[in-house]
RNA sequence: CAGGCAGGCUACCUUAUCGCCCCGAUAGCUUUCGGGGAGGAAAGUCCGGACACCAUAGUGCGGCAUAGCGGGUAACACCCGUCAUUUAUUCCAGUUUUUAUUGGAGUAGAACGGACAAGUGCAACAGAAAGCAAGUACAGUUCGGCUGUAGUGAAAUCAGGUAAACUCUAUGCGGUGAAACGCCAUGUAAACCAGUGUCCCGAUACCUAUUGGGAGAGGGUAGCACGCCCGAGCUGGAGGGUAGGCGGUUCGAGUUUUUGAGCAAUCAAAAAUCUAGAUAAAUGAUAAGGACCCGCCAUUGGCGGUUACAAAAUCCGGCUUAUGGCCUGCCAUAAAA
């Protein structure tokens, strides 16, 4: 493996992000859901048309956070884990999915126990996709 | 050594590894390289503007705001100066046994600052009474509860007080806000059903259009009325589409420095400079080390924590509130030596 492509598969750039405010709404009208606390994962099979695998959002409710600051923390704590773990669903799941990780607690977490939390909530999507 | 008031400055740094947004070059379908990437309050959205649309924003009523005087400004409810009032304090002089108190001057602030000679209202305690109804004692008397004195009170029938009471006066203010506004993309969409309206005259043209005048359902003008504007459609039902992109958008009452004018706020000139533009919303995460500060032990030092408040959303000028650290000036001096 050369440096190149080591980089590359970390990296989460504008296209793997849901942006899509009709996608969203579908998003959470029709997707399902695995909750490892605090953090909760919405999933929904959908076929993008710019050929990307996967698009991620993260949600901060302000309910939970009202100051922006922590809110803006909390959403770069979980797009950071997310990051740094994508790779694990990337190699274990075939189909095109658009995803939403919600934190649903109330205190600021640290990195390693979103890091930790990140995990967990991947490997139990992955079992969940493989069984059906 | 702790305190009070006023003002100013500042808002952690370095390295490594992963990453995000924008711009430029390169390359040609996502590489590579270079540059830039939150605040003093970005906040609250409380005032004032720019800008856009509604009529180049008009008239009356209503409504709102401001309130000594002068200045600054694009503008303001902001800022500066000043006057009166007032608070604290010092000094001088007077009265007094003292506590105190009066006058003058200085220093430092600061809340308040048009009108009670138009009308209406309000006023604790005391008082008969703080107006519409009464009336104590004594004296006078033109015998009219007419006048005076006493008594209560800050004030007693009167040009008392109160407008952070209504109100009046002067001045200012049109409304909606970037989800404004303009363009593009998408749709059997100038389509279907119901109700209502689709009028009259002249000219050109010659069977359907153009143009001039009148009438005109309905609509716009975001409190009401007028006025103005649009006007051949409008309202409801059923059914359907989009919910994206681009512009507006970051070069501006811009920033920094110097000089000059001014008590100051501020203004003028010159030189240099370009400094975030995201849009389910970038500006980060982790690790190590070091400053700064805080707490505890305690006073070489050790241990622990590690920055506070808080993040652009069209852009400026203010105000208010939140908050870590440093510095300056003034005031006041307890306790100990």
């Amino acid at each position: 493996m050369d440096k190149t492509a080591r980089l590359k598969k970390f990296a989460f750039p504008k296209k793997e992000k849901l942006k899509s405010k009709k996608l969203i709404e579908q998003l959470f009208a029709e997707g399902k859901s695995i909750t490892v606390f605090p953090l909760k994962l919405i999933y929904l099979p959908i076929v993008f048309d710019d050929d990307v695998q996967f698009k991620t959002m993260v949600v901060a409710p302000k309910k939970n956070f009202k100051s922006a600051v922590k809110r803006n923390r909390v959403k770069r704590l979980l797009r950071e884990a997310y990051r740094l773990n994508k790779p694990y669903i990337f190699n274990n799941i075939e189909g095109n999915f658009a995803l939403a990780i919600l934190y649903i607690g109330k205190e600021m977490p640290d990195y390693h126990l979103v890091e930790l939390k990140t995990k967990g909530l991947l490997e139990q999507f992955v079992k969940k996709y493989n069984h059906e």
